[in-house]
DNA sequence: CACATGTCAGTGTTACTGACATAA
DNA sequence: CTTATGTCAGTATCACTGACATGT
């Protein structure tokens, strides 16, 4: 069987035999699996009144940091990669969503304690089920062998990468 | 080594012990490995004159064709998904910079036929192999048998996904 | 006074929707 | 007259920059 990539490829060797592709080949694929899988679980979210792939990173970030599920928005930009201005708009409509809530720090009085709400609790926890039932879907003709040497091989990619 | 995927899923298994992770384990490097390969490559691009990722696939579905890389805008739309009206932003902007250009189909005098110029090909081309060089950067820790069972690895999960 | 925190207003980017002019 | 092609104007989305109010 053929995928997409292999007939982009076969399309780009005709065009320009004098290319060594087996780079592309991976790569390709893995640009294309994101592709799908974003697209996927933004139709996933989109069902679940956060809208925004942003806002609901917002969410993840303090449901990841554990019970009381509290951050600063200093501490959300930072984690998020967002200035403080982005990072107000996306409060203000995760708020207005009623996915969290925003209270006076008890000394800073500069400051903003952000929690996210049980509303909030339980649409993370059910989007992340969903999410990972549909990781089960795109890997369902993998068996666990190489689901294992998938994920190492991918390792090797990411280090060299510089990821951290 | 541990990358960023270990740690983050580390987080997670601290706080939700019930879930099993090793799917999140794949499709998480596969997202992450495609941001990073995508900023270098927007990092790359962004260095000659086209700045914005869809006017380059404007530009390569032109190269891709092959002599005399020529296109209506029809044509165009549907092979990038974009609306007509979209398109023809995009080609405002390629023809501007003097990467493509519109002339008047000879026969059907609603029609435009859109080519990459001469500049436009060298940029095409140029820009291509700089890729294939980030491409074999990325894949520097990969032997040539380790690449194979990637991209096949990666093949089976496109087509699970329904990539036809 | 210098620095920190968070918000607001205005801007930029890009593609979309809907309307339109032209032509087949 | 209906359909096709391409363009234009206006809108939506989202985050950014810079200014600001408040507080340490």
């Amino acid at each position: 069987m053929t995928d997409r990539v292999d007939s982009a490829l076969e399309a780009w060797s005709d065009e320009r035999p004098d290319l060594d592709l087996s780079g592309a080949a991976v790569v390709n694929r893995i640009r294309r699996a994101a592709t799908l899988i974003e697209e996927r679980i933004s139709a996933l979210i989109t069902r679940h009144e956060v809208r925004n792939p942003g806002d609901f990173d917002t969410m993840v970030a303090l449901r990841r940091v554990g019970e009381p599920y509290e951050l600063s928005p200093k501490q959300l930009g930072e984690q998020l990669l967002v200035t403080s201005a982005g990072l107000s708009g996306r409060l203000d409509r995760l708020e207005a969503a009623g996915m969290l809530a925003r209270r006076p720090h008890p000394f800073d009085r500069r400051a903003v304690i952000v929690s996210l709400t049980q509303r909030g609790q339980e649409l993370i926890d059910e989007v992340h089920a969903e999410t990972l039932d549909l990781y089960e879907i795109a890997l369902a003709g993998l068996e666990s062998g190489d689901r294992q040497r998938l994920a190492d091989l991918l390792r090797v990619m990411l280090l060299d990468l510089g990821d951290t």
